[in-house]
DNA sequence: CTAATCTCAGAATAACTGATATAA
DNA sequence: CTTATATCAGTTTTTCTGAGATTA
């Protein structure tokens, strides 16, 4: 993970001094809006946060020919039973429009990972499928991930929990999902997500 | 903020019942990559989180005509003394090479809110300038990120301040700052950040 | 001379809009 | 008939690459 600002790196030249964000929420409170200054801060840190973890993943992941959205679509197709998931399916979560899922599905396709195949329980709809192509290709792409990007997030298992755990309730009051977050998926009975997957 | 799914919204239908990422995150550990799960959960759950927080500053941006990435290019000129900054500063601080910042540059000026300035320091050099139109349309955007977006962040003070500290080692990891985190820039001299800027 | 700053041209990507065919 | 699913065509936006002009 490109975490220092390599000669070739993307930056453009030296880090700053101080923290701009830090120093935009000073300003945002000179400015009369120390309500929102805290909420401003946390949306910008977002933003540049995951910009940096897209960096890491598309570079980890240009070796195989594959970009983080699509790599996240093999992932889920790889985690259901079948390796197949309706077209309309992916896009929920991916959270994209359906003529953005065609185009990413025709780019798959177009490499062998995936095939459209009829949903032999709606007419309308197709099934993306993974192939043994795609499946070989997700592995592989994993094991960079895993190594290139998961393991050098510079932070301990304690602290990587506790960011996750504050991020949930951002996802839930989104609509992400319903559930009250917290283990309580731990005590599912057994592959019930990939089963509410289909 | 569109945090409630809508009958209109970009979401293609109905939430999960489970959370997605924590699904994920059991499927990771299935697979022997325990180690590094937290991680991939971490990572997954920014990129999520920016993308709802994206397209809330889109939406809310769309009546002046503005991306969150040309807003952002706005407050950063706003906020200096002279209402100006280098090319090469704007896209130090927006971490994007310099062909996209000319393009950035291109359209505000298109739009008459930045202008081109020749660098009196630096004969290489180009000022993008805000004009006054641009202060006039960055009050307005601002204000409608603060009612529209900052204010809707659903999470209080006191733990948009913890989420916000626990990005922070991130950035720093990432080279965005040399500073340690922390309170220690609210003791700098007066308008020390603004003064780097130039 | 080397390095830095910015622009430009061309290609690839991605996303959106609106219209359409099909089937639930 | 209405709604949902997916595709298509056309446009816009963005980013990247590589080259080049200019100046420190």
């Amino acid at each position: 993970m490109p975490q220092t600002p390599s000669p070739g790196s993307r930056r453009s030249s030296a880090r700053l001094g101080f923290d701009p964000i830090a120093e935009a929420r000073r300003q945002w409170e000179e400015h009369g809006w120390g309500d929102v200054a805290p909420a401003m801060a946390v949306v910008t840190a977002v933003m540049r946060v995951q910009q940096i973890f897209l960096a890491a993943a598309d570079a980890a992941l240009r070796p195989v020919g594959l970009t983080f959205a699509r790599y996240e679509v093999l992932m889920l197709l790889s985690f259901t039973r079948r390796g197949e998931l309706p077209l309309g399916k992916v896009g929920q979560r991916l959270q994209v429009k359906p003529a953005s899922i065609t185009n990413a599905v025709d780019r798959l396709e177009a490499s062998g990972l995936v095939e459209r195949v009829a949903n032999p329980v709606d007419g309308r709809g197709v099934l993306a499928c993974i192939t043994p192509a795609g499946r070989t290709l997700a592995a592989s792409a994993t094991e960079l991930m895993n190594r290139q990007v998961f393991a050098d997030v510079p932070m301990d298992r304690t602290d990587l929990r506790a960011l996750f755990d504050r991020l949930t309730p951002l996802r839930r009051a989104a609509g992400d999902f319903a559930e009250v977050p917290g283990e309580r998926m731990a005590t599912a009975t057994g592959p019930a997500g990939a089963r509410q997957l289909l």
